[in-house]
DNA sequence: GCCGCTAGAATATGATCAAATTTGGCGCTG
DNA sequence: CAGCGCCAAATTTGATCATATTCTAGCGGC
């Protein structure tokens, strides 16, 4: 008897294709924080996600609810969420499980890789190398974490993925803060050790790569934090 | 086909204190997974958890997507969430992170431990010990998670702690099928090494004694996982 | 300065729409 | 004529939304 008339808004919530609202949702708010444009500290509302995004209020929920479960987000006590700050004592723990879990996972690429995939990763560093001398560091951020990511998945470890995932997700924020205070590293490269490595299978090359490139850019974090700190 | 399905379930859904209830059905389904009450590749459907906890459908939906980013669950592509069957590489990935980061939580618990801490953990393996006696499968699961979970959260390292919590949810499902199979294990005692080593604020011990546990349950589940697949 | 009050945001519900699996009927082939 | 497989209706399950309810926080009166 009550007919509830359907407007016609759908259609923004669902711009690609057949995926559900909720999970595009989830995979632009996750690159929001990843690459810090989401500032540590600040505060998501669920309206103020509605407005953006122009979804509907539900599958805003859950993604703030998967990006809780993923450490990306805090909920305080009072129905607030946030993204979490990082803390020193935060970093060391990123950094001791980063160090344990990332030189393994290049290890297992440099096992599994094959020259489809190589061809791929180094594509990706060119444009990495790129974005670095164009200084856009919103382009270096999304492509240094495409490099990593497509490691991790040479590795076929997905359970291992994963988790390294959600530390990324961790330091996410904070290191678009880096990059503002010491604009695009300057460092040695070490992807280029790492691309060596995997075209030659080197294994142990690769975990120490890999463990360099974690290193420094936790200790960049680090220091960036330290310095944060001392003006507050 | 009335409402005779509410049995002692319902109540623990709805303590009602003042929590929300997406945090209630998060918890309970995550102690289902945790436990084993949930078997591995059983399906689980958002309508029979509202009519299993008696909630409304949003907190229940909230609380699967939740346990998705967990990796408690897994979205099928068909729309379809079930609780995901661990594969023998699953198990290596697993077990290379426990040993990679629980060792490690609990050499930081030895460092912090305090005598009231040292008190609760003695009478939670006490009374571990004494499900094992009595063969309460369900007990002893229980116990044994609450025991490792207050090592790590002596070990004052959240983020750690979170990221082990996120594995223990994936093998969790599997432990009870390895009791189903060889009942309550009888092995040496590691949790009494672990112990001592904490009583003492021996660290290396302390590592020690977590590498011996997870190398242990690791390898009951491996074992288990292989004649599973063998019958199949 | 403290306490109730109001505004606004978050939580939760049930209805509605859409998709996918299941089921049942039908034709086809041996 | 019987068995097999396939297409389509039906049912079950998931996704989304509009709305009612509940809680927090800010504010004005006392």
């Amino acid at each position: 008897m009550t007919q509830m008339l359907k407007n016609s808004s759908q259609a923004a919530a669902r711009p690609s294709g057949k995926q559900p609202a909720h999970l595009t949702v989830y995979e632009n708010l996750r690159d929001q924080i990843l690459f810090g444009e989401l500032a540590p500290g600040q505060a998501v509302t669920i309206q103020g996600l509605t407005a953006q995004l122009d979804a509907g209020m539900t599958p805003v929920r859950e993604a703030i609810r998967r990006l809780t479960s993923d450490g990306a987000l805090n909920m305080m006590g009072n129905r607030r969420v946030i993204v979490p700050e990082l803390t020193e004592n935060g970093v060391e723990e990123l950094e001791f499980m980063r160090k344990s879990l990332e030189p393994q996972l290049a290890g297992r690429a440099a096992q599994n890789i094959n020259s489809q995939d190589l061809e791929a990763l180094k594509a990706l560093d060119d444009d990495l190398n790129g974005a670095i001398e164009m200084g856009d560091i919103g382009a270096y951020l999304t492509l240094n974490y495409r490099f990593h990511a497509m490691v991790y998945r040479i590795a076929r470890a997905p359970i291992m993925a994963a988790t390294v995932d959600r530390l990324w997700l961790q330091f996410g924020p904070s290191l678009r803060v880096v990059c503002g205070r010491y604009g695009t590293l300057n460092l040695p490269d070490k992807h280029a050790d790492l691309l060596d490595a995997l075209s030659n299978e080197d294994v142990e090359a690769a975990e120490n790569a890999m463990l360099g490139d974690v290193h420094q850019g936790m200790n960049q974090i680090r220091e960036a934090l330290r310095s944060a700190t001392m003006v507050n």
